[in-house]
DNA sequence: TATTCTATCTAACGATTGTTAGTTTATTTG
DNA sequence: CAAATAAACTAACAATCGTTAGATAGAATA
């Protein structure tokens, strides 16, 4: 008995093994075609172990829905709080693209499982995603005002609006892109230029 | 007998009820929770009577998953050609914006079905759904390249990054926007804004 | 009217679902 | 070592799944 770390070591890394397993099989699968069973396979054990560290698959759903986005949460919020207090507009959203987009590769499995399946699980996985969801939108609502009253945002921009494309556009990467075969700072860097800049060329057409 | 237009009509009648019920349910619950029963139950038959009109559910999910696609193919497509041969790079983009996301929120149940359970679908499924999704891709390739030839996209910009990434951030609209709260106009203006202009003050961050 | 075809219904098949109860094996504690 | 707790296993439950076969009603055809 020379160490005793935790309290109950054996039963957390199974509960971690049955979340990894969950998550890639939701992502791959959605969630009503994944059965228990299946779970508990890719988990290495029977069907009913997976009572003893969860009451239900609603409750498993809804822990990996919540920890997909807290993940990318905790990575955007910390890389932000690095930053100078004066940092500029485009220095703060590329910040946020880029860490946004390292997390959502780096912790695939839980972050595309709640980007694919957040629309078909029951109501109540659902509602118990909804306050780390707005959590989050609120994180880049604050980065987003920040930017702007740093006066580098134009005038008549809609930030809600931009969250909403740049969040949405950010996660349809987990459909195409492979962190395997090209970098994800370079994707980053791509898409931060055609959000911050636009894609005409000076004068070219704004209405 | 004064006309007798078509040859079965009552037969078509019902597919098309099949198809409009079971990409509502896939929409909203997921390919695989969604069993036959339902999606005969809210098409107003018997689970059995299904497959007189379709050979399996595998079937039915390839045909909402084309018509996700095609009619909003058929949209853009369309009215791209209708504008003159020397359209401007704007002009272009912003035509093919507006007309993905009236289309997409038009034929809601399909498109919404379409990028929602694309991922999850069995293999043969995805396999029946790829030649629409390429030729949509490539008429999209078409309408930048034009753009770009026309002298109106800056000299940096991947077509092909950028396709995905308007695509990405129209299609992420489905889970948010609410037409009967306002216009598809409106919206269509909005991004058509940023991802064309970006939303940088001029020189204000450029790297 | 008699016949054929169209479109549906009914009833059932084996397989699989989420979940539970009871039992057994490991591990920790006294 | 003994007792207690933790963590797994086994086996079964009613319910539901996709699919099929055969019967049946209505419409079109001859």
């Amino acid at each position: 008995m020379a160490i005793a770390v935790t309290k109950k070591p054996k039963a957390n890394v199974s509960r971690a093994r049955i979340l990894d397993a969950a998550a890639a099989l939701f992502r791959d699968q959605g969630y009503a075609a994944v059965s228990l069973r299946a779970i508990a396979a890719a988990a290495g054990m029977q069907s009913g172990s997976v009572y003893y560290h969860f009451g239900s698959k609603e409750e498993i759903v809804t822990e990996v829905l919540n920890l997909g986005i807290e993940r990318v949460h905790d990575q955007v919020s910390t890389t932000i709080a690095t930053l100078p207090v004066d940092a500029d507009a485009a220095t703060l959203i590329k910040t946020g693209i880029r860490n946004h987009l390292k997390a959502l590769f780096a912790f695939g499995a839980y972050t595309s499982a709640n980007v694919r399946i957040y629309g078909q699980v029951p109501a109540s996985a659902r509602q118990g995603n909804l306050a780390v969801r707005r959590r989050y939108e609120g994180l880049w609502d604050d980065i987003l005002s920040r930017a702007q009253a740093r006066g580098g945002v134009q005038g008549g921009i809609d930030l809600a609006a931009f969250r909403l494309l740049l969040i949405g556009s950010l996660n349809a990467t987990l459909e195409w892109f492979d962190p395997k075969r090209g970098r994800v700072e370079d994707l980053a860097e791509c898409y931060a230029d055609i959000l911050l800049g636009g894609v005409l060329t000076y004068g070219g057409g704004r209405s």
